[in-house]
DNA sequence: CGGCGGCTTGATCGGTCTCAAGTACGGTGG
DNA sequence: CCACCGTACTTGAGACCGATCAAGCCGCCG
């Protein structure tokens, strides 16, 4: 919720608050919505809305990470997804949010009023469009993310870490902005399984762990031969 | 493909032709589009598409039930979704699908082209946000799907045996359409798990099991109470 | 230097998979 | 009607992967 956080309210129209965006492709570029948002900056950890909370608003990174999550019965914690700068999160179909969502790192969000999207769509058939398009996209993330839970506990880290690399870098040293915990989570997998992993991949020379969140891919092909 | 199988055009706007469907709730209404649609049939296990086809046509399921799947590297089937009457399935954003899909039983579908869909989209807004309700529709039951897939063997079955009995009955005795096999597939078990569970269920009071595709649920707090 | 949180490593446990029989059921042919 | 067969399902015994429990390590900040 909208709740002990700072907000600024940028003056709508001044293109210089959307680039600061990383290299990010197209995805969710949101047209005439991006100049509706507010911005809002979350300290590391801090809550940006919780499941079955109105879904009144859409939020888009423009710095830092963001991770959607849900609670299992048994204390589990299940992450949805990972967003970084230029990905558009926390827009729902219903009225409420299906996962909950936090601030990785200190991150800076724009806010966009669901009822101002929705009401765009209904006049714009453009905007209805992207809207689908965004929501589509969102559907192929899940799925890929679903098809990685069954496969090995290899196979998912090294998944991972090549989305990770296609994301956040262009080269192939990344920083991870998640922990651990946070990967073991996305991932369906303890701590202790994605430690043991990394460094099996490091001595299969496949990567290179300089420290523990900075990550060479050294063997992206032998990383990839693991999957598919 | 739209191969080897037998295809009659509906005449376009007599009602009757849709008022097959089971009592399954509005999911999929599709307004104008329904009256769009040719009647496809295909017998058990006959292939609907395949994976990385061009997604030229959407389906409605009319009579009968589909699977749509992947093929892991290790030869794994991991099966994506179970679609009843009512239910519509592969529409893409993209241009091609991202799941195979089979005929579970002898399954009567009506097929829309996807040219059309995107064609009403751009003209009627209450279309493209039937369009988007749809896949976000969709989004949701993926993410359920990945939720289950991280729970142990006994919440998945219970979970599975919940969502079925939802979808295909008003009362606690419901008919399989699928094999133990495709329920194996779709909750990223073994055969032999699944069916060691069932019959842990049936000891448990939980469930009757008068004959393997016939499930009688007798205790559905007991299941619930399994998952959260 | 001490303490703390995040990460790694080790030893053991347990749930699910694997491999292998055994059983029930539906269909076919005599 | 029964005998036979093939397929789907169930059951059993053992192996294996990842979880759990428990130390140890490392970097950071006081």
């Amino acid at each position: 919720m909208l709740t002990q956080t700072q907000i600024h309210t940028t003056s709508a129209g001044l293109p210089k608050m959307n680039s600061a965006h990383r290299s990010a492709p197209v995805r969710g570029s949101f047209g005439a919505m991006e100049l509706m948002g507010s911005q809002m900056t979350f300290g590391p950890n801090e809550e940006i809305f919780g499941e079955n909370e109105p879904a009144d608003y859409a939020y888009k990174v423009t710095k830092g990470a963001v991770r959607t999550y849900k609670i299992l019965s048994d204390g589990r914690r299940q992450i949805g997804g990972f967003y970084l700068p230029g990905d558009i999160f926390g827009l729902e179909i219903g009225e409420e949010h299906q996962f909950s969502a936090e601030a990785i790192s200190h991150a800076t969000v724009m806010v966009i009023r669901r009822s101002a999207v929705v009401a765009l769509a209904e006049r714009d058939c453009d905007a209805a469009r992207e809207l689908w398009t965004f929501t589509g996209r969102e559907l192929h993330r899940v799925q890929e993310h679903m098809m990685l839970l069954v496969k090995s506990a290899q196979q998912r880290v090294a998944c991972f870490l090549l989305e990770m690399s296609e994301r956040l870098a262009a080269t192939d040293a990344l920083e991870l902005p998640m922990s651990r915990q946070d990967i073991a989570d996305y991932l369906g997998l303890t701590i202790e399984t994605v430690s043991r992993t990394m460094t099996q991949l490091v001595s299969n020379r496949a990567i290179g762990l300089p420290s523990s969140r900075h990550i060479v891919l050294r063997n992206r092909g032998a990383l990839r031969q693991l999957n598919s």
